[in-house]
DNA sequence: TTGTATTCGTGAACGCGGTTCATCAGGTGA
DNA sequence: TCACCTGATGAACCGCGTTCACGAATACAA
């Protein structure tokens, strides 16, 4: 394969990625279709699984970038110079803007995991680590006297509890709250957790 | 409609949300087939767009059945002589291992929700309201200073703290765990809850 | 440059699955 | 007994992901 053609190829997965990050954006990854992309990335139906596998693969695309903007957000919230507690509710609440703003990308993140039945990429679970490393820094100030293995588990049920916060919190049809409310959710969580 | 014919209407219903319990208990929501259904309920396919709208209405019923078997888990597992954290930590082990092994049934009753657009049906919120009472009750043991807003969203935000924990520790591929690292997760947070 | 071989893009076609509908059978009332 | 109606039936419809045979384009050797 040419140097030409493997640009066109590049070209054409990133014209395909973007009209799904769109199209995912606007209405769910679940509304996502094949024949919208190709017309959005001007090109033929089957051209489609030239550049990638299948849908899901492209889905999987948009889901790194958004992993890596997710990370960026929350990584801006905190300037290291606050207290562990202070610096757990500053990346929570950042979370929970993220999610709230980008609702459908955030929720592509998660959903694809159940359904898909592949291994999951190298890259997804290095984006998790990168998230979990920036909560178990504070958590170490907090929680001197924990194991090593115990620091992990507390920072994973930390960020999961926060996840179902959020989760469940923009949920609407099921405990729908404002995000004020949602907000303070987390902050009640959080400030009973960092009370010794 | 004669008596008769509504009675037949309604063991066709029981048969069918039978059958849709066991195939979705054993593969998944996602994988529920009208044609397997009408099979296993020896019905022709039609039939079953008579005894319900359509497939979702089916899974919703289901749904009905689980949240009701899992309402009673939760009040199983505690007897009202332990102090409040301990209720808490008894109600948040109950509701682990109900998800843990009806994890298809239990998924359905929040995957669902995700992708309907219509209205939660009532018994659903009621059913929701039914777990959060027990919630309600130790945590204004442990806390009579909140106010009754502040409790009723301390309530849910610890509920989707175990909902969230036991939610990514039963999904493998993101941050899988063993089951009882799982408990430990729960009562690491819970502990912290009560201690004031 | 020209001819050939290989690769790529194309969109019609396939298979699957939820839902509908024309048709039929079985029950109901006169 | 017969006309009527209601509920069951499964073939057909439609949307959608994915594949594939074919024709165009490109790469390469002479």
């Amino acid at each position: 394969m040419s140097a030409k053609t493997e640009a066109r190829k590049a070209a054409l997965r990133d014209k395909l990625v973007a009209a799904a990050e769109r199209r995912i954006a606007e209405a769910g990854a679940g509304s996502l279709r094949a024949r919208d992309l190709a017309q959005d990335a001007g090109c033929a139906l089957g051209a489609i699984y030239n550049a990638f596998d299948d849908l899901n693969a492209i889905v999987m695309a948009v889901n790194g970038r958004t992993f890596s903007k997710l990370g960026q957000a929350v990584a801006a919230s905190f300037d290291g110079s606050e207290e562990p507690v202070q610096r757990l509710v500053k990346m929570s609440h950042a979370y929970l803007h993220f999610a709230s703003e980008h609702a459908n990308l955030w929720r592509a993140l998660f959903d694809l995991e159940m359904t898909a039945d592949g291994p999951v990429p190298i890259w997804y679970l290095e984006a998790l680590r990168g998230l979990f490393a920036h909560i178990t820094e504070p958590l170490a100030e907090i929680f001197p006297e924990l194991s090593r293995d115990d620091l992990q588990l507390m920072t994973r049920a930390l960020f999961s509890s926060v996840h179902g916060i959020v989760l469940l919190g923009l949920e609407n049809r099921i405990s729908g709250v404002p995000a004020d409310q949602i907000e303070r959710m987390i902050d009640l969580v959080l400030s009973r957790i960092g009370n010794k």
